[in-house]
DNA sequence: AAAAAAT
């Protein structure tokens, strides 16, 4: 069900809801219920997709004369008929059908084009992957046909200049601003309209020559960029024919680091007073935190397009999302490479059978840029064959790799591009692709603790499932972290997993292991082994910087028991003073106080254990029979991945003290996972933050 | 010491 619900401020309150669900309309004025049915008494699905308050109507039916009222005053939704009723030029139209094969508009699609193309501002919710690109897109193209028509047609000869904006379209990432500047280009494909993307991280010099030799019409942008653009008195951007502004991802774009760009953007861009011009905003998720800011961007009387109905999730039924506990941090990688081998044999063996089956394509989200560092390197690590380092890969053909703001521009394209392209990959990322980003065929998405909030949970997992494709959505975290799980993401339809072995088994005791465990949990026990030691320091603190939600303490012995038993190390890595007082930690037992010494490389390595890339070094430090793991001078009961013995290293090749035949081996599950319920049995009362972000109350508040 | 985003 959805709704378009004029915003003004005579009707703040009022709030048409679909016929077929309860009608709560707090400021009664009967006139407003009559409205719901607005297009003939046909009992369309079409016709319950648009509701429309009463002055909307009026003035829909009073002023354009092009509109939908001309249009049989019904909505259209076939791309076609956006020619047919002179609503949109032909050659932007035949870009879409003739050039994208698109015909039939999406949900989101009719709705914003039938609202946006009256030129009122509108703020749009839709879910993601339903095509909110076009649906901004097309009436930010007409709008600048409108006035000026002549730059529908393409001539020989242009003399755009780049003060020639008429469009901007806002984007919180780079890849993101590329990727609407590529359809937008696609769009305006038979017209004289230039289109340009003005983002950080490649040379402004270049891009501002292909803007004085091309001009620019439409402009796609990341707001450092642009304001740079706009202040700089050189460049010569600017706008002042400026007839639609859109902000993508509108809710990350108010919020905290950036909406103080953003304002100061409005404030480089014509007065609204003397320049008419329609804003646009977009967003799979509207938080209520930032309607304040949202009306201080749009007109007074702006249009509020909702295609998530209340008691709908803002994420997709035939995504199934599952949420996995694992004990401690340690167990984090060996889940991830069980599921992940899982999956792909999964995927195999129903291609094997003839079924359509989609290869195994994935983006595994981490919280920081280090954990994508250390974990892409571990997973570029893991060999089919133990002590193979150039052999094949274990995970072959899925290919391993990883983005994030510290790599080079050109490097974040590559990747991309790469896995855009990728049949099965796996995609290690921050948040940089967390939003809008379309990657094709995306099967997994799997977070591996918790998002920084529910919004970008929800934008992770819209990485799939996208035009009304299928796959799915796992969480994997930390049993510290669990409680505050169930908070920040209450109602959504997660259910609990407890299907992977390797998220059950207690790393830090002796065990026997089925074999199949016992082989995961070596082979990431290698390949962690192979990262070298700054890489693992820096994943470390960034889980100290990122602390906010857990208390410190806990979290200093969770992350110690990680580099003990997930690494092999005998103490954790030294913090310094300085740090270590600010963290409030400096006089907790079991923080190691000091200046790490980074140059020691090496060296500090063989404190903690060796390097397979050294035989000998591995075999010099631990003989045969050494009492721990990884030469843990306190009795250490085995990290994993201990090539030479030791007491029951989890990956020993040699058998150790029992072997992983599972015969007779004692339970490896320690612990009830299996009754945790799903997330949706917990709800509960309680006021906290998931409650707030539920889009169930969304609507109805305001 | 903790995504992103201008140099």
């Amino acid at each position: 069900m959805f709704h378009a619900c004029r915003r003004g401020p005579a009707s703040l309150s009022r709030v048409v809801r679909a016929a077929s669900t309860t009608l709560r309309i707090p400021s009664t004025r009967p006139s407003t219920l009559s409205l719901i049915s607005h297009g003939a008494a046909k009992p369309s699905l079409e016709a319950r997709w648009l509701h429309v308050s009463s002055r909307l109507r009026q003035e829909a039916a009073q002023t354009q004369a092009q509109d939908i009222s001309e249009a049989g005053d019904r909505e259209i939704t076939k791309f076609d008929e956006l020619i047919q009723h002179n609503l949109v030029h032909p050659n932007v139209v035949n870009a879409i059908t003739r050039g994208m094969g698109h015909h039939t508009m999406t949900k989101v699609q009719t709705m914003t084009i039938n609202q946006a193309l009256k030129g009122e501002d509108i703020i749009a919710q839709a879910r993601t992957g339903t095509g909110k690109t076009l649906g901004f897109l097309i009436p930010t193209i007409q709008n600048i046909l409108k006035k000026n028509p002549e730059l529908a047609e393409r001539k020989r000869y242009s003399r755009a200049r780049p003060s020639d904006i008429r469009a901007i379209i806002i984007s919180p990432t780079r890849e993101l601003a590329e990727q609407i500047a590529v359809e937008a280009k696609t769009l305006c494909a038979n017209t004289d309209l230039r289109v340009q993307v003005a983002v950080g991280g490649n040379s402004k010099a270049r891009m501002l020559r292909d803007m004085q030799i091309q001009g620019c019409h439409l402009l796609v942008a990341t707001p450092g960029r642009l304001n740079d653009l706009l202040t700089d008195r050189y460049s010569k951007v600017s706008a002042p024919a400026l007839t639609t502004l859109v902000l993508d991802e509108a809710d990350r774009l108010l919020d905290d680091g950036f909406s103080r760009d953003i304002e100061q953007i409005i404030d480089l861009l014509p007065d609204r007073n003397q320049v008419d011009r329609q804003t646009m905003l977009f967003s799979a998720t509207i938080p209520r935190e930032v309607m304040h800011l949202v009306r201080s961007t749009l007109k007074p009387g702006f249009h509020f397009v909702q295609t998530v109905s209340q008691g709908e999730q803002a994420t997709h039924e035939k995504v199934p999302q599952k949420i996995v506990a694992v004990p401690s941090l340690e167990n984090l990688m060996p889940s991830l490479l069980e599921l992940a081998k899982r999956e792909i044999a999964k995927a195999e063996e129903a291609q094997a059978s003839g079924k359509e089956a989609k290869p195994f394509k994935a983006i595994v989200y981490l919280n920081s840029t280090a954990n994508v560092e250390f974990n892409a390197r571990v997973f570029d690590n893991l060999r089919a064959e133990r002590g193979k380092i150039f052999g094949k890969h274990l995970l072959h053909p899925a290919e391993v790799s990883q983005i994030h703001g510290q790599l080079t521009q050109a490097q974040r394209t590559r990747v991309s591009e790469r896995f855009r392209r990728a049949k099965s990959a796996i995609l290690f990322s921050t948040d940089v692709t967390a939003r809008g980003m379309d990657f094709p065929n995306v099967t997994h998405v799997i977070q591996i603790g918790l998002p920084r909030n529910r919004e970008q949970y929800i934008h992770r997992v819209g990485r799939t499932g996208r035009a009304d494709k299928s796959g799915e959505a796992w969480t994997l975290i930390p049993e510290f972290e669990l409680r505050e799980a169930r908070q920040l993401l209450r109602g959504l339809p997660i259910n609990s997993d407890s299907s992977l072995e390797a998220a059950k088994v207690d790393m830090t005791q002796e065990a026997q292991l089925p074999a199949s465990l016992a082989e995961t949990l070596s082979q990431v026990g290698d390949a962690v082994r192979m990262v070298d030691r700054d890489t693992k320091v820096d994943a470390y603190m960034s889980h100290l910087g990122n602390s906010g939600r857990s208390s410190i303490r806990d979290l200093v012995q969770t992350l110690n028991q990680w580099t003990r038993y997930g690494w092999g190390w005998q103490e954790p890595p030294p913090i310094a003073p300085g740090v270590a007082r600010k963290l409030g930690i400096d006089r907790l037992p079991g923080v190691k106080i000091g200046y790490p010494d980074r140059s020691m490389g090496d060296e500090a390595d063989d404190l903690n254990g060796p390097r397979v890339e050294d035989p000998n070094r591995l075999s010099r430090s631990f003989g045969r029979g050494g009492r721990g793991g990884f030469g843990d001078r306190d009795g250490g009961r085995g990290g994993f991945g201990d090539r030479d013995g030791g007491r029951g290293g989890f990956g020993d090749r040699d058998g150790g003290r029992g072997g992983f035949g599972g015969r007779g081996g004692r339970d490896f599950g320690r612990r009830d996972f299996g009754d945790r319920g799903s997330f949706n049995d917990r709800r509960g009362g309680g006021s906290g933050r998931g409650d707030r972000g539920r889009d169930d109350d969304f609507v109805s508040r305001f």
